[in-house]
DNA sequence: CTGTTAGCGCTTTCAG
DNA sequence: CTGAAAGCGCTAACAG
């Protein structure tokens, strides 16, 4: 494996100028410049980056943490980091926690021991929780909630779920039920909030037996929706705290014979593409995945380069989707 | 920012005791074992990993190049990857290629400048527009494709094919048309390959004008379904060479006023979480994209560690799932 | 078991 | 503009 000494010896020059050729070219003579790209090429040199790295005490890497990457919102703002990055010169290194405090441990460590330069969480957290932040460690929440300790990246999940449900109330339902994310997730929270907000502004009283408890997966939507198909008194309207658990909903109501969205209305959140082909299609919110990664990217390589970003919470317009999953009530 | 040094000094002893106690502490007393941890507790020393790979020589990082990330396939393959690498201590280097040549090349530089020992690619490929193998590169294929020309990981793609059309054929079908993926996509002509095969042995000779081509994507299925509802001696069943597209054939035809599967029976290929959720359910073939992953990983591991992987070519099995989209046709 | 020492391959002053 | 030389922080002989 040829070194730069090697390439110094066959171009007849020192390693410094090598160095230089590859580093700031402007400062070597075009011969020596010829020179050295000819060494180069004969000995097939690559330069050894892990050297170039260590000596820079720079490693030009990001570390990405997401609880689960096989989750196509999370996807998506990865891929919206990547390009950020690469244009950058930045890699990303891809820390798939599964949902673990100890993996996240693992993963901040990797910027402590300077194999990275800062993480990006995809994880929302608020304080209690929170690794991050943590000194030494730049770090910036993507997908994030109210209250992030740190950097972060979201969209206003309260004031969208105001909108969902004051377009729910605007059909004329007035019995709103709910299928949540876990209890204790902050999205849960947030959202939570903005519907109870909502039905309070409307003269609602809240009523806990028509917020069932998911977690945000195919087979909590389901069985929320046959529990609510046991219920006397059955709301006309479901707002889904995300697609999959709305999607699952709709099948679970088709089954037991009702129509969505004749007989029951039904949202989501995320605006996953399946949302806008599945029959009905889904009435939604839809975040902007990508560029939250994109924008997360941005400022953390901001505050790797030294620059202190404008603002500490980044929060980015949703677009509330309204198609056919939603319609008045039957009276 | 304290260095080894700093712990020897304040431990009393050498530098290379205190790497000892890091890496090899059996071979260190107790007692300045002891003393060692006090001095890096204290201290709250990290060790730099970068200085530590790059005296080691050893990277302990694998990349992944994927065409797509925002594919849940993908994602999936990629899941397995991080569970095997992570229990080995390797660190995944996401490389999102956006199906850029010029991208792949500049990740396979990564592994050539010693930045990661080796690379697993997930975009199907053949001899013609292979980068892989390359020499210093240890790499392996997964989810590739017949005669890919290094280690790999895969399904039966063709046998599959021929399953999907032989249980058409059972069900009575005798025109069976196909929404394929891009001509020259290495899955795309094994599939193919595997349609020609079942109905010529079937005695039903093949036409091209109903074999559509799609480019995997929503919106191709969507178009090829409905040039199929234009043709006058229509299809009673159609093979879709992806989940996605098939779900758009369903949504297309659905729109059309034709039902699944009473006027139309519709395939499809990867089972994605959706296919089982969507009305009608997919009939389609899994793959085990996981297993993919982690077969790929523990493949590229072996080399790293330069073992000899008992085979080039590792097939997985695939299973045919039997759903609600594919029923006999009218007569 | 412990300390000493010689680098890994590269960048970066600093003279010349 | 170029070369010489001093390390970056750590590991791995080797000798004691």
């Amino acid at each position: 494996m040829a070194t730069i000494r090697d390439v110094a010896q066959e171009a007849g020059l020192s390693t410094g100028t090598v160095s230089k050729v590859l580093s700031h070219p402007e400062k070597v003579s075009k011969k020596n410049q010829i020179k050295v790209h000819e060494a180069i090429a004969k000995l097939n040199y690559k330069p050894n980056m892990l050297a170039q790295k260590f000596r820079s005490k720079r490693s030009n890497t990001i570390v990405v943490m997401v609880p689960d990457i096989a989750n196509l919102f999370f996807a998506k703002v990865i891929s919206g980091i990547e390009t950020v990055a690469q244009a950058s010169g930045f890699s990303v290194l891809l820390g798939d926690t599964k949902d673990s405090l100890a993996q996240e441990k693992e993963f901040i460590k990797m910027v402590e021991t300077r194999l990275a330069d800062g993480v990006i969480n995809l994880r929302p957290y608020r304080k209690s929780d929170a690794l991050l932040p943590k000194d030494g460690v730049l770090s910036v929440a993507a997908s994030s909630c109210e209250n992030t300790p740190s950097y972060s990246v979201r969209i206003d999940n309260v004031g969208a779920s105001v909108k969902v449900i004051n377009h729910l109330l605007s059909l004329g339902h007035k019995r709103i039920g709910v299928i949540s994310g876990l209890k204790n997730n902050p999205h849960t929270i947030d959202r939570l909030k903005g519907y109870k907000q909502a039905i309070a502004e409307a003269g609602i009283d809240y009523d806990p037996s028509i917020v069932i408890e998911g977690d945000f997966n195919y087979w909590s939507g389901l069985s929320a929706a046959e529990q609510f198909c046991k219920m006397t008194d059955r709301p006309t309207a479901i707002c889904c705290f995300n697609d999959e658990m709305a999607i699952a909903a709709i099948k679970g109501f088709s089954e037991k014979g009702l129509k969505v969205p004749q007989d029951i209305s039904i949202t989501g959140f995320d605006d996953m593409d399946v949302s806008k082909y599945i029959i009905p299609t889904l009435t939604t919110v839809a975040q902007p995945a990508e560029k939250m990664g994109e924008r997360s990217a941005e400022l953390l390589l901001a505050l790797i380069n030294e620059d202190t970003p404008s603002a500490t919470e980044h929060i980015l317009p949703y677009e509330f989707v309204i198609r056919e999953s939603t319609a008045p009530p039957r009276h």
